[in-house]
DNA sequence: CTGAAAGCGCTTACAG
DNA sequence: CTGAAAGCGCTTACAG
């Protein structure tokens, strides 16, 4: 059990107050006794930290900011693959070295799906950088009891930075049309964002007079794994009948870079060519754990500037908490990689 | 501003000590009243973890053990890779499994390094399981205020998980050994643990005749990332004019899997083959990042488990607090990979 | 320069 | 069944 001031003030002779001076540096204690109380206090391995739970319990009581200097990254560490190179590791990375700049420590919970961390319910951090869930977004369950910054989801009345999904998927479209194709296939997951991309894919092919066609779409509720994007493919590839020699449309787009990667795994053995016989494309330009071979045709998401733009927006939001709710958009970036290829009419 | 149990029971015209007990599902508190109380704590949105400081106080003052349910995994994230296949993403993974089984949370804390993470000063964790840093198990400076089991680092008076390093590597210098070779090189960083597996090679190598002399050793502070492994590799090709034509050894083995790979790298940059010209070997099993090339001869260390039984082991501590440290040992195993092959004799 | 009082929110006895 | 008191550790006024 740690040592309070009221026993370091009885162990000295003088009372818990002049401890609570001399422990916090303030004026008015006698040169010798403070040094004294410094000495017993270090001896005793003192920490006011250790104590805590007291003065937040004090503050509250004072109505004054009971700040912890430490943030939550609400990330999905779990999910999927987290280092530095990931698309959670590359976000998570821009928090970090932003909450450096603010002097503020981040904690990462490990917590069961959808479940408030109990750092957070316990208030035990400022705020958080939060990147939901799909579940979330669609259940609309999100509530904290701190101040929270969303990532790439947009949320009412909370501060967002994202990227213009819309745009970022035309990029792709118009990259494709450009090369030739006309006819254009989607798989991803049944969200909002999901129909955003696709949406942009579809006005740049039909802006040059192609398509894709609902026919053309693959979706599934929570799509994301290895497993449900094999699934979307063989879907797909049955309800078009594609085959290398009958083909319904010439390039197909994923809804991000992991799924991009999974596919062109599962169409390689089942002997479809990337790019000579279907251009492939992907979103976000995280590279895949592992993933050392065929660069992925992408639009980039600027991953770290996201962690770090979201750690400012929760700062400014802790400085002013009735500031109006800001929506930050980022710039994705056209990056041609090796999966696709231009359209070779016969 | 959280919503407090007072608050309610102004609200609802009965004592703070009623509120209390409906809370808190406590008998002697009137059908109607209890049900009325629920409702409007749930409307205003009561939550007890909001003012979890209080609580942890009271028990404080009661000498009630003051439990959190949450514990600290302090791992090395930042330092390399971190996925689920990485040396610590593998403990974290055994850690967060046998949490969820004893219905803990576990948090990461992003510190800067050898800082206490200001959740476990707070004590807003009930433990930690901890992989120290090499510069903190040189400095002696490792104390907490809460329990904590090491990983991997043997501590004093600290329950301890690791593996008998010094057998680890008797397995691999065996296996060199049975290979054919009879002068084998080390790099690693120039630590306890780093000359126990030294140790181990030499002694294996020793004893049917062969040598690992310490002309044939290059260590390095805190040796780890590719540069330092390129700056090892160098300084011993450099010390002992290692060239395929004149080879004063014909095995080399790293401190782990991760300098090995980055060794393997530098030697073929370098004109050398691996495993023609020199084989080699690592240490540890933890496969790193974006590597899917030559699997490199090691003997594995049972990460997951690492994890896991620190957990139990920090569960076992907390409960009886006053137990003997217990130190607990995995056992390695001889993974033969491509990287090393036997002694061509000319 | 030093100290006693107040109060944050909570639950456990202790009284009705 | 219900409530008033006590006390955890801390700092801010308020008195000497």
């Amino acid at each position: 059990m740690e040592v309070t001031q009221k026993e370091l003030a009885e162990l000295l002779g003088v009372s818990q107050m002049t401890v609570s001076r001399a422990l916090n540096n303030h004026p008015h204690v006698e040169e010798k006794v403070r040094a004294r109380i410094l000495e017993v206090a270090n001896q005793k391995g003192y920490s006011l930290e250790a104590n805590h739970a007291a003065e937040m319990l004090r503050r509250r009581g004072r109505g004054e900011p009971a700040t912890t200097h430490v943030i939550c990254a609400m990330l999905h560490l779990k999910h999927d693959a987290n280092d530095d190179e990931s698309f959670q590791g590359r976000i998570l990375k821009g928090v970090g070295e932003q909450a450096r700049e603010f002097k503020w420590e981040v904690v990462i919970p490990i917590v069961t799906r959808l479940a408030i961390p109990l750092v957070v319910a316990r208030k035990q951090v400022d705020g958080a950088v939060r990147m939901l869930h799909q579940e979330e977004a669609d259940s609309g369950h999100i509530a904290l009891p701190v101040p929270w910054v969303s990532v790439l989801f947009d949320v009412p009345n909370v501060d967002v930075v994202t990227v213009d999904n819309q745009a970022g998927a035309r990029l792709v479209g118009r990259h494709l049309a450009d090369l030739g194709h006309r006819q254009i296939a989607f798989i991803g997951p049944d969200s909002t964002i999901s129909h955003l991309r696709l949406e942009g894919l579809r006005q740049a092919v039909r802006a040059v007079g192609g398509d894709l066609p609902d026919s053309h779409v693959c979706l599934q509720p929570y799509a994301g794994n290895e497993e449900s994007t094999i699934d979307l493919v063989d879907s797909l590839l049955k309800k078009t009948a594609f085959s290398p020699s009958h083909k319904p449309f010439t390039a197909l787009a994923a809804y991000n870079d992991h799924m991009a990667v999974a596919a062109m795994r599962h169409l390689r053995l089942r002997g479809i060519r990337v790019p000579e016989d279907l251009s492939l494309a992907g979103f976000d330009g995280a590279t895949p754990r592992g993933f050392r071979g065929t660069q992925v045709t992408t639009a980039t998401i600027p991953l770290e500037k996201m962690g770090t733009e979201a750690t400012k927006l929760l700062e400014l939001r802790l400085k002013e908490p009735k500031r109006p709710p800001q929506r930050l958009v980022l710039e994705t970036e056209l990056r041609p990689g090796e999966t696709t290829w231009p359209l070779v009419t016969k």
